[in-house]
DNA sequence: AAACAATTATGCTTTAAAACATGCAAATTT
DNA sequence: AAATTTGCATGTTTTAAAGCATAATTGTTT
């Protein structure tokens, strides 16, 4: 498949905010500089201590954006879905990048130069308010996270991440079933917690008839309660 | 003192980075919606929940911007020094304030209408590359903090927080003594421990002589050392 | 100055979560 | 198909930090 035709149909499926914010002009410069990369399963988009060079743009698959910390900890900071742009911060603080963004399963991946970017966001004020208004939001996303993190219980930590699941990635077509199928491991680096404790607390959520667990398959069967462990319980 | 003569004075003091990107006619706007308030020593400036109105810089004085968490826990999210802004993030992500800015202790602070500030964005490419610079700068310190304070010991974490202090703050003309004199309890909601345990790792701290306390009067002996056990010890 | 409140200090107890160990099942490789 | 690895599940032990209690000190109000 060529760029173009995947851009096109990528575009015509799910039109990006961004897109729209272009002129004709601009769309030129961007279909000219952009790129599409294939990752497969678990591969590493870019690391942490990287310098930032590309605005990236999911256009198929999932992505995390995750942090190593202590002892081989895992943190994820964001999970992102097609259409949505990440890579863009640490060029715009002008530092390498404090994250590792990982393909969470096989994705494609448009590139475009962050030099191009500049110049575009130079010339269009839609395209600058863009960006304020999604670090903004990441912004916001992060504090919260901070106290969530630190101050709620294992239970509270795992509710939420669920919650944060059924935002991000939605339900399959029953209206239950998380549209997004993760290891153990990966739930336990999400909130926070050694992958036993995600296990353990998964099975108590399961016998408490808030989810039904099989294997990766998480049914959500009481969203209400869920929401309520998570404020606090 | 009039507004003006203040203006002047604190920027004749120290200029701030946003005021040189700004044309004489913005100058003027500014000027003409600007205006300082007074807040004493814990006063809130602005609460979670409220509605963004202002840009605020802070002119004199130390401002915490914090979130209250479970069971009456703060947690400090960032610190201010003169001139810095803040107030921003919320009114640009089109949301309540997720954090409550208080004042450390009694300090003047300006206020701008986020709308004035809005249209000079519009029409000044500068003034929009300095908040984007400053969310993404911010942004990086709230992930990095996610995984800082999720995963360190106390140890590490009160050696962070008291290298976050001198990193903004400073010292006092001995160059050992912190230029900031906060509660234990400040110290506490810093790096996420309870009150106990900060008084505990202070002392223990001093008694390692890596510092010494009296009062709320830190002194820093050995940098080294606190920086080695902040990235773990 | 006396009385009171707030802050700092320290010891003891409890607890939530990590660390560790082991078993089992499913998937992958040979 | 056998062997090996990987992931899931659960029980037990250990530990870091919270919670609680009580003084001692400092600061504030009357």
């Amino acid at each position: 498949m060529t760029i173009k035709s995947t851009l096109e149909k990528v575009i015509s499926e799910d039109l990006a905010e961004i897109w729209s914010l272009l002129s004709s002009e601009e769309k030129r410069l961007i279909t000219d500089n952009f790129e599409i990369h294939n990752f497969k399963k678990n591969q590493i988009i870019y690391a942490e201590k990287d310098n930032p060079v590309y605005l990236w743009c999911l256009l198929k698959g999932k992505v995390k954006l995750y942090k190593d910390g202590i002892g081989g900890r895992q943190q994820i900071l964001r999970l992102y879905r097609p259409i949505q742009y990440f890579g863009y911060r640490a060029y715009f603080a002008r530092e390498p990048y404090v994250s590792t963004a990982a393909a969470f399963e096989a994705s494609s991946v448009g590139s475009l130069p962050m030099d191009v970017v500049k110049g575009m966001i130079d010339n269009n004020r839609d395209l600058a308010w863009f960006f304020i208004h999604e670090l903004s939001k990441n912004l916001g996303g992060s504090d919260t996270k901070i106290v969530t993190l630190t101050q709620k219980h294992i239970r509270g930590r795992l509710a939420e991440a669920l919650i944060l699941l059924i935002d991000n990635y939605g339900f399959e077509e029953d209206g239950k079933t998380l549209k997004i199928y993760m290891a153990r491991e990966d739930v336990a680096n999400l909130s926070n917690m050694t992958t036993s404790n995600a296990i353990r607390t998964l099975s108590a959520f399961a016998q408490e008839r808030i989810i039904t667990v099989d294997g990766r398959r998480i049914k959500i069967v009481d969203e209400a309660k869920l929401r309520q462990i998570s404020k606090f319980g």
